[in-house]
DNA sequence: AGCACGCCGACT
DNA sequence: GTCGGCGTGCTC
């Protein structure tokens, strides 16, 4: 008997090792995690082999399953394999492995860690609905030269009597025919079809009552199709003649309509030929991408890139992962395309991540621009059908790069030799816990590209301007190799002689001091004589402030009353009216729209009041001083519909408006060159929340933000309100020093105890009833406490909680939280039972 | 995920 | 007395 070792497709969150407080063994050994046995029947014996997708029995129900690997026992009463779901293995050994990994490190299902490797559907859980399909498309195709074709178009439609003396002129040679053989020739009954030709002008009449063509052959043949009413395939055989080869169905359509029906007249009439085939549904279908020659490295990139070949593009390589720190507009992008270039010519690939692929349409059109038809994209805006077939693409290694968000690391690569991490320090690369849904794993794209990278070698590329604490701690112990470039560079797209600029000179205005002065606006002096002189000068401005809204909450003026999201327990931002959009208060949580009060919910007072100020109220504010500028805004709200980025991003770059005023979204990777100032309207929004990244987090966004300025030859300035502005994040970003809020922010975290020095683990609890999750953390509190204890943990561990998260509700749920701080935080709560409920956060981004 | 089993409230 | 609420546990 053969048995096989599988995973069900059921998010089981049993214990690893029920009963057993023991570490779970690594699955290359031994008994694995979570899987269920079965056995053979005879005729998939010889056939079934790991990373195969097959049905089984389980329960009452019939799951799929992925076989892990075959073994010659079992360590239970097996049932049968039912059949295959898939007739080729859908996973590889190593990607098996990998899931294996993901799923111990993050303690999830190792159900769901297979999801990730999966394009969504394909991996079913009954079988109901629809499976993700390969999808087959009608090809067409000219079955005779273009000469031959033309010809064989006579045979279409109907042989009506005027078609059949026309015919019969054309085949005589232009000689000249008596009517009564014209008639017998062509079966005609009356000489009406020969009166209405000579009518029209076709025929000529001649000596002794004899008719002959008037028309040249060319029209002679268009008239006849006409009278047979076979005109109408005309175009279409036409578009297949211009095409010069075979056109899907939808291609031909879009150059000469036509139907199923009139293809199957002319395929029978053997003019073409019609086949279905295999489509792949293109995700950059109908785009297209400038392309560029390679430009020459500057100095700095040759020596980088120069880094990067002798420790890493050697044979065997010296180190496989890097950390490319450079600062806004140091030419990164460059480096990262020398570098898939280099694996091109070895033939292997390359994973691209970007943080959010909507935001980053330059980069993409570099890339795509770089290697025409050698780039696809992998994002959540596809359908499941294109998502299908991008990822049977990627495993025939039919594209070199695949770029797209964090799930765009699981592309399946034949032959991986490089990732590509850009910036890195994007907290959209950790999943967490805010994004719900069932079985999702919490995983960060950047520690499993790691962990990819030790496994199989490949090169593993981190770039930003900003890294994340975690990476450039890794770089100083020498555990990645740090590559640095510290000079920004005009021109580096064009070809033209590359040179060096300062990074803008950024100016620090205490907000305390102009409350002082009088002046209670949202912009400073300085700010708003910039903003006039930039737009006297023809130029851009760009001026942040990160918060949606027109004011962020609303007040009572009597009782103090400040309305609030009934499900989530935060205030409400007021939206003023907008296009046909009434004015409204918006839950910025889960997006909860409600009618603005006329009177106080508490009090019954009439003096309500709106306050503080949000990019809606910003854009009024800079029209009322000044009137004649052209204003965009950018943010969640006006970037709803499909393509609104990349249309926002052209108006502006087209200087069809002077200022752009957005929320962090306008941060990233923008290269807009009459950019020369940059307001940050307040600094200082989220430098105070209760979690210890938000100096980091503010850090990151001063120093992108500020590097959207000056990115050409004019120059540029950066404004930076707070009234904090003695505070080091603040300090460090408008210095352009890294390694100075590095210093700083690492001694804070050590002196705390927190990441990256030390490791988190986030336990969350929702529950809609308050005394429940009160109850159940406090318990599981208990547990883990006893855990320690019995793991001998309590030096060097220790748990923190139960305590309300500090988004307390979140859409009508009540959010508990505990924190697990050890080395390994993982290793204690594996082989534990969660249950129902919990949420496992492995080192955490956000505690809020 | 389903489905069975089991233990407490309001009914034909 | 039962019908049914959903909390808990199991499925190779």
């Amino acid at each position: 008997m053969v048995f096989v070792e599988t995973v069900v497709n059921l998010p089981i969150r049993r214990a690893f090792f029920k009963g057993s407080s023991l570490p779970a063994p690594s699955p290359e050994e031994g008994e694995t995690l979570q899987s269920y046995h079965y056995h053979l029947p005879p005729e998939l014996e010889e056939v079934v082999q790991p990373g195969h997708l097959v049905w089984a029995p389980f329960g009452a129900q019939q799951v799929q399953a992925v076989v892990l690997r075959r073994t010659a026992t079992a360590p239970v009463q097996t049932r049968p394999i039912l059949r295959l779901a898939r007739p080729e293995p859908v996973l590889t050994r190593s990607q098996i492995a990998l899931a294996a990994w993901i799923a111990e490190t993050y303690v999830a299902p190792f159900a769901s860690a297979l999801h990730l490797l999966l394009p969504p559907g394909l991996f079913r859980r009954n079988s109901q609905g629809a499976a993700v399909q390969a999808r087959r498309e009608l090809r067409i195709q000219l079955a005779l030269p273009a000469a031959d074709a033309r010809h064989r178009l006579q045979e279409l439609g109907r042989p009506t009597e005027p078609a059949r003396v026309l015919a019969w002129l054309l085949a005589s040679d232009g000689q000249p025919a008596h009517h009564s053989e014209i008639m017998q020739q062509c079966a005609l009954r009356t000489p009406a079809a020969i009166r209405q030709l000579a009518k029209q002008g076709v025929l000529e009449n001649r000596a002794q009552e004899r008719v002959a063509l008037a028309l040249d052959p060319q029209a002679a043949l268009q008239l006849l199709l006409t009278l047979r009413g076979a005109s109408q395939y005309v175009p279409v055989v036409e578009a297949l003649i211009d095409a010069g080869g075979a056109l899907w169905r939808k291609e031909l359509n879009a150059r000469a309509a036509c139907s199923l029906e009139q293809l199957r007249r002319l395929a029978s009439a053997g003019i073409l030929t019609l086949h279905e085939e295999l489509f792949f549904r293109d995700p950059l279908a109908g785009r297209t991408f400038p392309t560029a020659p390679p430009p020459a490295l500057t100095s700095e990139q040759t020596r980088v890139w120069q880094q990067l070949v002798d420790q890493g593009f050697c044979q065997p390589p010296v180190h496989t992962t890097f950390l490319l720190h450079g600062v806004t507009g140091s030419g990164k992008t460059e480096i990262y395309l020398r570098a898939i270039e280099n694996v091109r010519q070895r033939g292997q690939q390359a994973i691209v991540l970007v943080p959010e692929i909507a935001l980053t349409p330059q980069t993409v059109a570099r890339f795509a621009g770089r290697f025409p038809g050698q780039v696809t994209v992998i994002h959540s805006g596809m359908t499941p059908g294109e998502r299908y077939d991008v990822w049977r693409e990627l495993r025939q290694g039919h594209f070199l790069v695949a770029v797209g968000p964090r799930s765009a690391l699981f592309a399946p690569m034949p032959n991986l030799g490089l990732i590509v991490v850009d910036e890195e320090h994007e907290s959209t690369y950790k999943q967490d816990a805010e994004e719900w849904g069932s079985g999702q794993i919490f995983y960060d794209a950047r520690t499993v590209a790691r962990h990819i990278a030790a496994e199989t070698g490949c090169l593993l590329l981190y770039g930003s301007a900003t890294p994340s604490l975690e990476t450039y701690l890794a770089a100083q112990n020498k555990e990645i190799v740090l590559l640095e470039m510290g000079q920004r560079v005009i021109g580096h797209r064009a070809n033209s002689p590359t040179s060096y600029m300062e990074l803008p000179p950024v100016e620090i205005v205490d907000m305390r001091q102009e409350l002082r002065a009088g002046n209670r606006s949202l912009f400073s002096r300085s700010l708003a004589a910039q903003l006039q002189e930039t737009l006297a000068n023809h130029e851009q401005a760009i001026l942040f402030l990160n918060r949606r809204g027109t004011h962020p909450f609303v007040l009572c003026r009597d009782c103090g009353y400040v309305v609030e999201c009934k499900q989530c327990a935060i205030p409400l931002t007021y939206h003023s009216q907008n296009g046909n959009r009434p004015e409204r208060l918006v839950c910025h949580h889960c997006s909860r729209t409600l009618p603005v009060p006329t009177e106080c919910p508490a009090c019954q007072s009439k003096r309500i009041r709106f306050f503080g100020a949000g990019t809606e109220r910003l854009v009024a504010a800079v029209q009322e001083i000044l009137p004649a500028a052209r204003i965009l805004r950018w943010d969640a709200d006006t970037t709803s519909r499909k393509g609104s980025h990349e249309q926002l991003l052209h108006t502006f770059a087209e200087h069809q408006a002077d200022i752009l005023i957005g929320t962090q979204m306008i941060a990233k990777g923008l290269d807009l060159p009459l950019v020369t100032l940059v307001g940050v309207v307040a600094a200082d929004l989220g430098l105070f929340l209760p979690d210890f990244r938000s100096g980091e987090r503010t850090f990151q966004l001063l120093t992108q933000v500020a590097g959207r300025a000056g990115r050409s030859e004019r120059g540029g300035r950066v404004i930076v309100q707070s009234y904090r502005p003695d505070h080091y994040v603040v300090q460090a970003a408008a210095r352009h020093d890294y390694t100075g809020f590095f210093a700083r922010e690492l001694a804070f975290r050590s002196e705390h105890g927190y990441p990256p020095l030390r490791r988190l683990a986030r336990l969350l609890l929702r529950d809609t009833r308050l005394e429940r999750v009160r109850q159940e953390s406090r318990r599981m509190a208990e547990l883990l406490r006893q855990r320690l204890t019995a793991l001998g943990l309590v030096g060097s561990a220790d748990l923190l909680g139960p305590a309300p998260a500090f988004f307390e509700r979140h859409r009508g749920h009540y959010r508990w939280q505990l924190l697990l701080r050890a080395p390994d935080p993982a290793a204690v709560l594996r082989g534990l039972e969660i249950p129902m409920g919990w949420h496992v956060d492995i080192d955490p981004l956000s505690l809020l």
